[in-house]
DNA sequence: TAAAATTTGAGTCATTTTGACTCAAAACTA
DNA sequence: TAGTTTTGAGTCAAAATGACTCAAATTTTA
């Protein structure tokens, strides 16, 4: 069982760049809430909650790396993404996860030992995807990936829920300037659901008079149409003027 | 001469993480204009501008690696950083810097050759400091650091001048968070000195009156007396309030 | 030595933006 | 049909903004 997971990391190793991961903190919107992409790796019984993340190969731009781990845990291509911090402290291995658990005092070969101890510096990138495009794969060794909210995350391994954290903050601070939304929102939307988009990344309530006033303003969104609703009265149906942005560019600016 | 770099070169490779650099985008405000801290390799006659860098150590922090190369070439510790990008495309080597230029080809020995072409992803760092307190430092192999005004940069090494703009971009975007300038200016100061630092920064001119009450009603700073002045009418002295930062808080807000 | 020029600090004012509201319309509920 | 919920539209006082003018303090120059 680990020496399968080893072969397979260690060929891997000998292409890519060593030490060196990347990880994606895949954002979505669903239900009033931000979520992420998680994925689950078992070692018999037991179970690592990590981001998606992987080696950077020798050819291969950091960025491509990056889109590569993003297509193989939500298989969307073109996504949003962005550059928000690098983890690499001198102790940062998966080395607790590996001594903390009995299954892998007991079973665990030296082999796999020195990979779990092996330290680690983490490019990280956030990644905005739009949640209903999404069909979430299991990938090697992954045995499904999950959405799960953000503000209600569990412990992941190591310093994965600190990296989580550091990207919600990254997006809150650039929330003013840039389109984010469009990414994490259908091509048509009510205001009343950019305005929970928005709320749910700031962490605050928005007066909804003034909210409507302000991102209009803005000039960034059109409305395309009315209806399409469910309940009490319908909604003015939105589009971003510009289609979603892959690259995050200052174009308006509006702040709450 | 060639083989004495190779040796220092190799020798400080086995300690460290292999193909990760870091590099700092130091910044000092003098003669109202930015101005970056730039090393000077000197191989025989083949001169290379470059950014401060180097190698992270197994056992040496990421941030620990950034602060000693700053400290290398400023003697400074304990200043305000930023992580602001990470550059690492695949082709991302000194080799073009070494194949065009004939020196190299005629002298080079192979192992010379390899380093030069090693691919190499880095971490960059911005630094912010208080040019009047740097005394540059030589370091080894480097014939002297210099501070070069950042709009009218010549030519870096690679993809230097790069990591410079996107430093000062990033700057650009911190600016209206955080009490920034109170690390690129003596602790004490005038608002004109600020306002032109500023200015600077955001790249376009502020109207006079309307700065000193923006920036005033902030809070950030206190009037701490008058004069020092030079020419003409004496201008108040103005400190930060709370000194100096060593991280990037969002404590005041303010746009212009 | 007085007038001019330069730099800084202080103030005005119309316009825009903001934040806290109310109110009505359109649907569903019961 | 009355009540409830959700959305859209509007009001209004206070604050912020941008474009100004003007006076004070100093040096320059004539």
């Amino acid at each position: 069982m680990f020496d399968k997971i080893l072969r397979y990391v260690e060929s891997v190793e000998k292409e890519a760049i060593p030490q060196l991961s990347v990880n994606c903190v895949i954002l979505g919107f669903h239900e009033k809430a931000l979520h992420v992409v998680v994925n689950r790796i078992s070692l018999d019984s037991v179970h690592l909650m990590v981001l998606p993340g992987g080696y950077v190969y020798q050819k291969e731009d950091l960025v491509v790396a990056m889109e590569r781990i993003v297509k193989e845990s939500t298989g969307l291509e073109k996504i949003l993404f962005k550059q928000f911090a690098v983890f690499g402290k001198a102790s940062r291995s998966f080395n607790r996860e590996f001594t903390k658990s009995r299954v892998f005092k007991s079973k665990a070969d030296k082999g796999v030992l020195d990979w779990f101890s092996k330290r680690f510096v983490s490019v990280c990138y956030l990644a905005l995807v739009d949640y209903s495009k999404i069909e979430l794969r299991p990938t090697q060794f992954m045995d499904g990936a999950q959405w799960l909210p953000v503000n209600k995350l569990k412990e992941l391994a190591m310093d994965h829920s600190d990296i989580v954290k550091s990207a919600c903050e990254s997006l809150r601070k650039e929330m003013p300037y840039t389109p984010i939304a469009s990414n994490l929102l259908p091509s048509k939307f009510t205001l009343p659901e950019l305005q929970a988009l928005v709320e749910s990344i700031l962490g605050r309530q928005i007066d909804r008079p003034n909210f409507r006033r302000k991102i209009l303003k803005t000039g960034m969104i059109t409305k395309i149409g009315s209806d399409t609703s469910n309940k009490r009265r319908p909604a003015d149906l939105y589009a971003f003027k510009h289609g979603r942005k892959t690259s995050l560019i200052e174009e308006y600016r509006f702040g709450f």
